[in-house]
DNA sequence: TCCGATAGAGAACAATTGTTCTATAACAAT
DNA sequence: ATTGTTATAGAACAATTGTTCTCTATCGGA
């Protein structure tokens, strides 16, 4: 079903995509004709529809602009902006989400994710992890943290701990027992510790981690 | 400058969204006449024209379906489905990505994220992490991996490593030293293993890691 | 060589679609 | 009452844009 793209269908295909990129909507018959120096709309018509043959691309009849490209446009799912409010140690509280952090025009840093990795939910932050203070967490230096702010956790959701006594963050699985908090690391190799719940209080709740290799772009 | 949408603005723009979600480009005039119950071309104009002033739309004068949304078009093009072709364990080699994993229509698992975490990389796939085997890369059961198809990686590198003798999957970075490889975990703790470079066969470059907490929606 | 498939060129046609013009009505402020 | 703004209607116009028809050219195989 799927074959190899002859180079100026390539090129089509190309084209629509940035085309798409840059405005936001499908391009004409003519806007593929000069944007792929092609000399006639019937050629591009004859390329579109062996496109559409091959499943390449999806045309609405008699609709202008009316193509699409199946798996790379369907699904609007949203891209979130989510705000890097600053980084998270073992020695230093962790940042708190101020009125204005979602604020676009505030300027900050923003990691874009999609909506599929945070799951739709709202007031989403990212923090930096700095040292390898959280590696029991299964978590690098330099990695980000999607973090939600949150002042309570349900049991074994992981959490962004702030040990008063030791003035420490740490992020581990909360669990409340009967008498005393039981943070328990993501390496489930490791041991537990146990705190009294008015040593410890909730920073936020941690959404994902997102580790990228390799040297930045 | 942005004021509060009137309740026929605000089914203008939902309308203007679903539509775009379901045919992958903008409406015409008369699409959302009739989606909205307006009785005229006219007064659809005369909303979308108060909506671009107030900045919510924008729009390209002679243009068909000339309507972008500010924040939410662009998001169309920097997202990247990457194909889940399987799972990554330490006893079984990792899966090959074939000539059709990149078939749209091949219907397999896709994970949605942004050009941003794949730094506009092609031919990535992921793999999801089975077992606790991967710790000592600080990687979780469950995780996802995302990786390139590479047979050779640069100088440290993380790879995912084929060991032929022990038939073990690893991921480690990558060193190349006089007449062995070193194979360092990315937890820098933890001490590195010597390979000799015929028992060796990368298998692809670690691109990021995505790990998600909390019980899926 | 002949033929069929593929690719391209040019022009005209017809449907789609944005724009504009004229009216009407409700409502608030002067 | 008058004026100005906002919102709505209907119709016609003009630009945009998809489609089709005819011709030509190349290339590989029967």
């Amino acid at each position: 079903m799927k074959s190899q793209l002859s180079a100026k269908r390539q090129q089509i295909v190309d084209f629509i995509l940035q085309f798409m990129g840059e405005r936001g909507y499908p391009p004409t018959v003519r806007d593929i004709q000069s944007g792929c120096g092609i000399s006639s709309t019937s050629v591009v018509d004859y390329h579109l529809k062996v496109l559409e043959k091959e499943g390449h691309i999806r045309r609405d009849p008699e609709v202008s602009r009316g193509i699409e490209l199946p798996g790379r446009a369907s699904a609007l799912t949203e891209k979130v902006q989510v705000p890097i409010i600053g980084q998270i140690a073992a020695g230093e509280p962790i940042p708190v989400p101020g009125s204005d952090t979602w604020d676009v025009a505030a300027g900050a840093d923003f990691l874009e994710v999609t909506a599929e990795i945070t799951r739709g939910r709202q007031d989403i932050y990212a923090l930096r992890v700095k040292g390898m203070s959280m590696v029991d967490a299964l978590i690098n230096d330099g990695d980000m943290v999607l973090m939600q702010y949150a002042s309570t956790v349900d049991n074994g959701e992981m959490a962004a701990i702030w040990l008063k006594a030791e003035k420490e963050v740490t992020l581990k699985k909360v669990y409340l027992e009967s008498d005393r908090v039981r943070l328990q690391p993501a390496n489930s190799q490791m041991q537990p510790i146990y705190a009294n719940p008015r040593n410890i209080e909730i920073q936020g709740r941690v959404i994902a981690v997102i580790r990228q290799l390799g040297k930045p772009a």
